[in-house]
DNA sequence: CACGTCACTGTTTTT
DNA sequence: CAGTGACGTG
């Protein structure tokens, strides 16, 4: 009787599956197949217990790990009750529900959700407004950041004087009060919620609206969340709320992962679960099938000098492994070199591919010299992070203009491109608008729009008004059922945006066409697909998607390319290579210096660390540099503490540095497992002088393999209004008539697939396809781009 | 309004 | 060092 997939369950895993009576707990370890109980167990509550998918909530902290479990899940039970299930972020769960009950608390259904710039460009406005010093005593991002963490504790502006006015007096920030409750009216007549009120408002209804709690609570029979380790006090409330009825839920985490304090996360949610949850069950999966018994013993060896944790005891079964290098190198140059050194052979020998090792590090700047290094040598890479596509400024502008046309009291996007593309509305009339809109309490928009009924010159009233026509007449196009991607480009060419983004032909230039581009190719695919499924593909249809998306999630990451990944411990988390280079440990660096004193702070490095030694399957590489470049200047440390608390029998050490502290006192066994066949090139005396020792003779530079990514390959010229037709394809009406059930079709983007069943005639024909990898659609046949086999 | 110059200031990052 | 923002000049 028991689904099949519970036989690939370990016996803890099949325990935390199959166990759903009380709450439960389930402690994570790194590597031990949390994703696969976790959906194993959505499935096994739908298939073994009887819960309707609707009925299930599942919670996650990224797009990513949301989209992953929908796709497992689909994979297990069908695309078509997964559908049902309320999955994703809470992030985008709950601004879902705030949509759905706006009239409780007072936004209308379309708020405009802030990112961190909006948030912290309204902050600088009420800053000047106010007169408050932004550049020393209240810069935005910690003014920005102290709201948050109230609002992550559930402080509204009224009660926060009594929590924090005391700590903000002792760092002379004594007006954060003010701001806060000036930014929250702002927020508020812009009809905007920043991140962090999603959870602040989504709790407050629950709160405020018992009779609505209640309904959710009916509603969702059991509730899981991913990553428990990381939620917030305000996360960890709402769930309470949730789930306060039936006490139906399951919470997946690793207490020895948690390395998000620094925004919020409290670790104390999973540690102290089992009395929130009175009768709860604690579940622990010890076994790693990721790692070698070498990595996870010296992993263990290191986390046990936290105090903080739930006692577990991670294991693995797989080969005992090789013993991680060490290798103790003279700078951050001489590190570069090595570590290539080391990958390329490892590449060359052993043929392992470049795509399954990673360079994991505390800060971005590192990644610098070993990006010179590797490119030198020709060894291809990829940088992982950096700044998000939708954050650059052609990105934002273009988006602003959506923004205010689905929300025109949106003032920070009006801010944005009220005088972009210049149009002679200078920064004195911007000035004086916010101005009156404070004055008369209404919204900057209000004030455009009626410019000369607040006594504005004429030729500044004249223009104003002409903007806002322009806007208006955006809004009627979209009113009267506009998809967005044609009201983009009616955008882009009336605004004169695409004339300033192509006039120029610099690298730069290019570049930011490049991007514009891309925005609308993507916009285009959204209207495509939805209209494909019968879906409202208007402009606040696709801001609702798109606010809440970073583009780390939809990228399919060049998963071709053969290429070592570089990126920061954090951003690591959830990811495995075979071979892990963990660069950079010195101390003043990893652990921060800011950290170092700090027992609960360096905990939380020191979990940091767990997380980067838990990526590795078989290699693990640990490398320290005694100098490096930093802002400019050479600094000096010692080797990182971390170091020395690993059980040094795991540990190979390389170099015979002067003066450190890990040093081995003899290196001279060349073990074979180390590809470079020898101990660390770097002999000598480190008391001289740094010295670079950078070898130009290996590897010629192959420039070929550059792995710079924004080069423009393409030139855009005036193939803007070029790109793909939006309207119905011409020639689907003889597929449209002739389509039936049992047919094989190919579609443009979900590929191969079989039509099961065709309803409706003409216009409204719709079809169910069951695409080999996509799974099942449905397809509104008067816009689906396919051919018939 | 566009561009040059100077001072400043540096974690980790998702939504 | 490098990116940002403020300010001043043509």
């Amino acid at each position: 009787m028991d689904p099949s997939y519970l036989l690939q369950l370990n016996p803890q895993q099949r325990e935390a599956v199959c166990n759903n009576d009380a709450p439960s707990l389930v402690i994570a370890g790194a590597g031990s197949g949390k994703t696969r109980v976790l959906t194993t167990k959505i499935a096994y509550l739908m298939d073994v217990v009887g819960i309707r998918p609707e009925n299930i909530m599942a919670l996650t902290f990224t797009n990513k790990a949301a989209m992953e479990m929908k796709q497992r899940i689909a994979s297990m039970v069908g695309a078509q009750s997964a559908m049902r299930i309320t999955m994703g972020t809470f992030h985008s769960v709950f601004a879902r529900i705030l949509r759905r009950e706006y009239s409780h608390i007072g936004f209308s259904s379309n708020f405009t959700i802030y990112d961190t710039d909006d948030s912290k460009a309204l902050i600088k406005d009420i800053l000047k407004a106010k007169q408050l010093d932004e550049k020393k005593q209240y810069k935005p991002a910690s003014v920005l950041s102290r709201i948050s963490l109230a609002k992550n504790q559930l402080i509204v502006p009224e009660k926060y004087p009594l929590s924090y006015a005391h700590a903000d007096q002792a760092c002379s920030m004594g007006a954060i009060s003010d701001i806060y409750k000036e930014y929250q009216e702002r927020l508020r007549k812009a009809n905007a919620m920043d991140f962090d009120d999603l959870l602040l408002q989504t709790w407050l209804l629950f709160h405020d609206h018992p009779q609505v709690s209640e309904q959710y609570q009916d509603f969702y029979h059991y509730i899981l969340v991913d990553e428990y380790q990381d939620t917030n006090y305000a996360q960890h409330q709402i769930v309470l709320q949730l789930t306060r009825k039936r006490q139906n839920i399951c919470v997946v985490g690793d207490d020895a992962q948690s390395i998000y304090s620094f925004r919020g996360a409290e670790i104390s949610n999973i540690l102290h679960f089992q009395e929130a949850y009175q009768g709860s069950r604690l579940f622990k999966l010890e076994q790693n099938y990721r790692s070698t018994q070498t990595i996870v013993d010296a992993a263990n060896s290191l986390i046990r000098h936290n105090s903080n944790q739930i006692p577990k005891q991670i294991f693995s079964r797989n080969q005992t492994g090789c013993p991680i290098e060490v290798f103790h190198t003279y700078s951050d140059v001489d590190e570069a070199s090595t570590i290539a050194r080391y990958l390329s052979n490892l590449h060359i020998r052993e043929h392992m591919p470049y795509s399954d090792m990673a360079i994991l590090y505390r800060t971005n700047p590192q990644s610098r010299s070993l990006e010179e290094e590797f490119r030198r040598r020709g060894i291809p890479y990829r940088i992982y992070g950096g700044m998000s596509f939708y954050q650059r400024k052609e990105i934002k502008d273009a988006i602003a203009y959506l923004r205010l046309c689905v929300n025109p009291h949106d003032e920070t996007a009006l801010h944005r491109i009220i005088n972009y593309p210049t149009r002679g509305i200078g920064n004195t009339t911007i000035d004086r608008v916010w101005q009156a809109a404070s004055t008369h309490n209404v919204s900057p928009w209000q004030v455009v729009e009626q410019a000369s009924a607040y006594g504005f010159s004429s030729a500044s009233a004249k223009r104003l008004t002409a903007f806002a026509t322009l806007i208006q007449t955006f809004r009627q196009e979209m009113s009267e059922g506009m998809d967005v991607a044609t009201l983009m480009l009616r955008i882009l060419s009336q605004s004169g945006f695409q004339a300033d983004i192509f006039r120029g032909s610099t690298p730069e230039d290019l570049t930011r066409q490049q991007n514009l581009q891309e925005l609308t190719d993507s916009i285009n695919t959204f209207v495509q697909e939805r209209q494909e499924q019968g879906l409202p593909s208007g402009a606040s249809d696709y801001l609702q998607e798109v606010s809440l998306l970073t583009d780390q999630d939809d990228d399919k990451t060049e998963a071709d390319s053969d290429r070592i990944t570089l990126m920061t411990v954090h951003a690591s988390k959830g990811l495995e290579f075979k071979t892990v280079c963990v660069a950079g440990l010195e101390e003043n660096l990893f652990p921060n210096q800011m950290d170092a004193d700090n027992p609960s702070r360096l905990e939380e490095e020191r979990r940091l660390f767990y997380v980067a030694m838990t990526r590795a399957g078989e290699h693990l590489i640990l490398t320290c540099a005694r100098s490096r470049m930093r802002y400019g200047h050479v600094e000096f440390s010692d080797p990182c503490r971390f170091l020395d608390e690993i059980n040094p029998s795991y540990l190979h050490i390389n170099g015979r540095m002067g003066g450190g502290r890990s040093l081995s006192p003899s290196t001279s066994s060349i073990r074979r497992s180390n590809p470079l066949g020898r101990t660390s090139a770097t002999t000598g005396n480190f008391s001289s002088q740094p010295r670079m020792t950078a070898s130009p003779t290996e590897g010629t530079a192959n420039r070929s393999l550059s792995a710079r990514k924004l080069t423009p390959t393409r030139h855009f010229t005036s193939s803007f209004t070029s790109s793909q037709p939006l309207s119905p394809s011409v020639g689907n009406k003889e597929k449209v008539s002739s389509i039936q059930p049992g047919q094989k079709i190919v579609h443009e983007r979900f590929g191969p697939g079989i039509v099961e069943k065709v309803e409706g005639t003409g216009m409204d024909a719709r079809a169910t396809v069951s695409f080999e990898s996509a799974g099942k659609k449905q397809l509104l046949l008067r816009f689906a781009r396919f051919t018939v086999l």
